[in-house]
DNA sequence: GCTTGACATGTCAGTCCTTACATGTCACTT
DNA sequence: AAGTGACATGTAAGGACTGACATGTCAAGC
């Protein structure tokens, strides 16, 4: 389809073919524990994916499928050809930056709030924050050499830096709180804030928050 | 369709919404160019995605349209309506984490590789975090009471956070290299982790690196 | 014997999202 | 006058992904 067709959305079967490879032959049931548990810190995936997924790979000779008679399961065992591709998918393909995270749309738009609605959804995310990093902390993994452990904590160094966010942005919202009286951003639904349109605006004022 | 309808899968009308709500009324081109710049941060999305849904807010009365003659341009405004549905977005809708990054994947396969292919990896994430984090700070918005100004924190800090990762991992993938001289992933294909497979091992194994 | 719940694998409709294609305007330069 | 490039808006094919539905096995407890 794409010229490029090779190293693109292909994320899924390399972590598909990751698990296999650092934990040797499985089933999909257990594929899809795993993305519950051990990589959900890096990517997720349900059964519903996974299973037509390892279906095509086998076809394409990533993996060797073998029936076990027990419950009719299959278990999955990567093949040479999918262990180059791993690996040379890990060396040769630079990851993108591409951000999807509600979170930081909440933080983005947090100016939108009053000063109290605002601190309200702070707390909340910080909560969430805390849970998460609980979560991350508790595994057994992290000192030790466990396979996800650079992961891992990547994951908590990540999870840390959002609570210090949160605890900064609740100082700031609170700090605003004691003087003035009116939050910054409930003056007025329209601050004049350099707009993104430029048919009300001169020519020349389009550099505003730019990248 | 669903049972809940409301609140799911809605973060692209959200994004959309906010921006109008903070910066006025826009051209789907205009939002087309804050998602490159001002919000990429925190979400990404093309004009392929933008035009049809801002049709669909129109229909919905989310947004009203208004079109300008010039270059067949069409205005979009927020709505009252539109309005209360941001909020109440935000204040209502706890965030999913759900995690899908190709960074963090890469994090996590990396005992795969031997030592010298590891390094060379991480010194290429940690390039990519130099420059996206030095893309973030040298934005006016952070210190000054620009909109986006709490998303670029959390941006900038989650970046530190990342580079401090890529700083560790290397330390610790240079001082694997000084004694041993055997990288610990490379000791073999399949190293007994207390494998997912749960046909080849007895019960009771399974609890490693559960969450 | 029957129920419950974990195990195990799949399909399908519908939505989301990306890539590629398609069209036309306007300002500026050569 | 023609070309270039930013402006501006769309459509369509196809793959990715979710949620709901569907089916059946097996072990343990009542």
């Amino acid at each position: 389809m794409s010229s490029l067709g090779y190293a693109v959305r292909m994320s899924l079967k390399i972590a598909l073919l990751g698990l296999l490879d650092a934990k040797g032959p499985a089933s999909g049931y257990d594929l899809a524990k795993a993305f519950e548990s051990s990589i959900s810190n890096a990517w997720q995936a349900g059964h519903t994916q996974i299973y037509p997924e390892l279906v095509k790979m086998a076809a394409d000779g990533l993996v060797a499928v073998e029936s076990e008679g027990a419950r009719n399961r299959k278990i999955y065992a990567i093949t040479p050809e999918g262990a180059r591709l791993v690996r040379s998918w890990l060396i040769e393909h630079q990851p993108t930056a591409a951000m999807r995270s509600e979170v930081a749309l909440q933080a983005f738009l947090l100016p939108l709030l009053d000063r109290e609605d605002a601190i309200e959804v702070v707390l909340r995310l910080r909560r969430q924050f805390s849970e998460r990093l609980a979560g991350l902390e508790c595994r057994p993994v992290v000192k030790a050499s466990g396979f996800g452990r650079y992961a891992l904590r990547l994951g908590i160094a990540q999870g840390r830096a959002a609570l210090d966010w949160a605890d900064d942005t609740l100082a700031e919202l609170r700090e605003a709180g004691r003087d003035g009286e009116g939050s910054p951003a409930e003056t007025g639904p329209r601050p004049p804030e350099a707009g993104l349109g430029a048919s009300e605006a001169g020519p020349g004022t389009s550099a505003a928050e730019g990248e």
